[in-house]
DNA sequence: GATGAATGAGGGTTCATTCAT
DNA sequence: AATGAATGAACCCTCATTCAT
């Protein structure tokens, strides 16, 4: 008998990691730079370097892509970002952790949270979509109700607070775009406390 | 008798308002709800009550509506938010006020205010479009400047501060978009003083 | 009293000639310049002077406004060109006269000449404009009858050495079109014995 | 049993000889017809037997298309006519080659002739399109040049007697198109010595 | 499985024609 | 009677999707 490995098909073995992958990773950065409605697919296909008909074999439509596109960036928001929590005692520390975590997520992704920026209730997306936006938001609110249950941190509807918090990053996010800063330490470590201020208890 | 005046004229009186105006407010709704990019032209003539090809007679092209719907949102939120300043001689009234107006313009102006957060580097905009801009943040950061000389307000980049702030309020919209919140005069009071904490010099 | 013509009405008294006759005029030239297929009517209107509305006062559509510029043009012609004829005894002397005349029209009359050269077979003519277009044809065909029973012209089918003439012709005007050579005298001069060769007896 | 070649491929065979050169043809037929600026591009692409959109991967605009198809039918006629030249040592015989093969020509390419008759001037001929026409114009020009040196054709600018001669065939051309005349042998065989009493020199 | 040529519905825009003023 | 704003059919062109190779 034979390995059906090797005679059963060519073997490409994931030329460059995979094909959905790459498919996912243009969208994503074509989507940020040029909006879902403005971008044609076949041009997604070229920026992953296959075909336009290959696209459609792992993507029943253009709404499909986006979809997975919308997944992928949001799905990495939450591991990288979102999910920053338990391991932390003190809230200062851990609003830190998550601030640093914000940074980092957009200087190296940068695609990724464009993309999420913009498309914040884009028609196109589903169920699947809203419910993991959802669970992000979800994450991020827990983390905050731990440490406000701890006491640092002020009173108040952890949503709201966390939507401050975030809305003031994307403020920062798009001076950076813009090219008025850089999102690097400097920065971070300049805005850090001002947002912290925002969270932490006001002092008798 | 009958004066010449009523009988002479049929009484046109401004049909609905103002052709011109009405098709901006409608491509601001729509552009609003489904992006610049996703949203037919004739679509917006419909909404505006009026014939595809009478768009055509008030602007060129679509960019030029794009153009003219950011200009008006732009303008408004220029008049109704950003220039507040002079007339308020502690910082502290100053914030409350501007944080008054930003409530009010986008509880009055859903629209308007949902199309200026997404189109915020739309490839359509043109050179006038970005001046108005620029000069909308400066207006904001002028203010701001002002506080900050005053002296009750924190040192740093204004313009960064402004992006804080403004950011912070993307956040609470975008709650309220999303069904969690109202932008009345409680979500108004409560987010306040949390905001201004992150304005306020650190005491101590 | 006063003058009837002060009170009864402005009268404006054939302002400047004739509404209907300044339309056919600017649709001549425009399309001569243009295209018939390629004028809009608005534009028409404005060449003469008038609202477009009022276009459509003096002609049903913009086919009947055509044929009235094909029928205008091809009427000046036979006029102009066409028509010359029976008061010359000498076919030489009446081969001169109707030269001249073809190159005093096409250059007194460059529009009608070359909105009649490219609208030969244009798909809105109606039988009236045929009718008139075989008029033109027959006249001269006429007149190169008479000279062939004359004796010193050419036998054969006055049809075709019309149609060998006026080609020739047509072939100086797209020359003098191109700016190669002027409509003028010397040119007349220079062609005309040559043209003259063509129609002339052989010699035995 | 079967060739395999006959199962393993459907037989592609160059598909109907070639898209670009089928379009091209549809587009010289109808722009004949209808002109350039009547003709619609989906009624090209249907006269084609393709879709709409297939045209426009082969032009990039109806323009484009205009120009290929004057490019096409001056092409052929530069081949098949203008730069009939050199082969022929007397005068007399080289116009009879000429003439021949302008009847052919517009015999059998009947849509190119009528093509390139209309669109003497049109608007959307580009710079390529220009010196084509320039250069079937100077080929015939050299032509008639190497004649009158050679003695036996008339004194005179050479380009005024080819737009002459080529005048009088356009006059020919209508009137088989009207159907007043076949372009045959008899009709060549009887215009060709009136044409050629156009070109030779005057007798004593 | 991969490709890209092919397609036609739909988007932006123009324009012949109408009609309220 | 004159106007020009209004209209929608039709035009040029794009692009999501399919399918023969």
């Amino acid at each position: 008998m034979n390995h059906p490995s090797q005679l059963a098909a060519p073997i490409p073995i994931s030329r460059r990691r995979d094909r959905r992958s790459d498919l996912v990773d243009a969208a994503i950065k074509l989507f940020a730079e040029r909006t879902y409605a403005a971008t044609p697919v076949p041009l997604v296909a070229a920026e992953a370097g296959v075909g336009t008909g290959t696209l459609y074999r792992y993507f029943p439509s253009k709404e499909a892509l986006g979809n997975a596109a919308f997944q992928r960036a949001k799905g990495r928001f939450l591991e990288g970002v979102a999910a920053i929590g338990g391991e932390y005692a003190d809230p200062r520390e851990l609003f830190s952790a998550w601030w640093g975590a914000l940074f980092r997520f957009a200087a190296e992704h940068p695609d990724e949270f464009a993309f999420l920026e913009h498309q914040q209730h884009a028609g196109y997306l589903d169920a699947e979509s809203h419910a993991l936006a959802a669970q992000v938001d979800e994450a991020a609110a827990a983390v905050l109700r731990d440490a406000q249950a701890n006491g640092e941190v002020r009173d108040g509807d952890p949503t709201l607070l966390v939507a401050l918090v975030f809305g003031a990053f994307i403020g920062i996010d798009r001076q950076a775009r813009a090219g008025l800063l850089a999102l690097d330490d400097h920065t971070r470590a300049a805005t850090e406390p001002i947002v912290w201020a925002l969270l932490r208890k006001d002092h008798a």
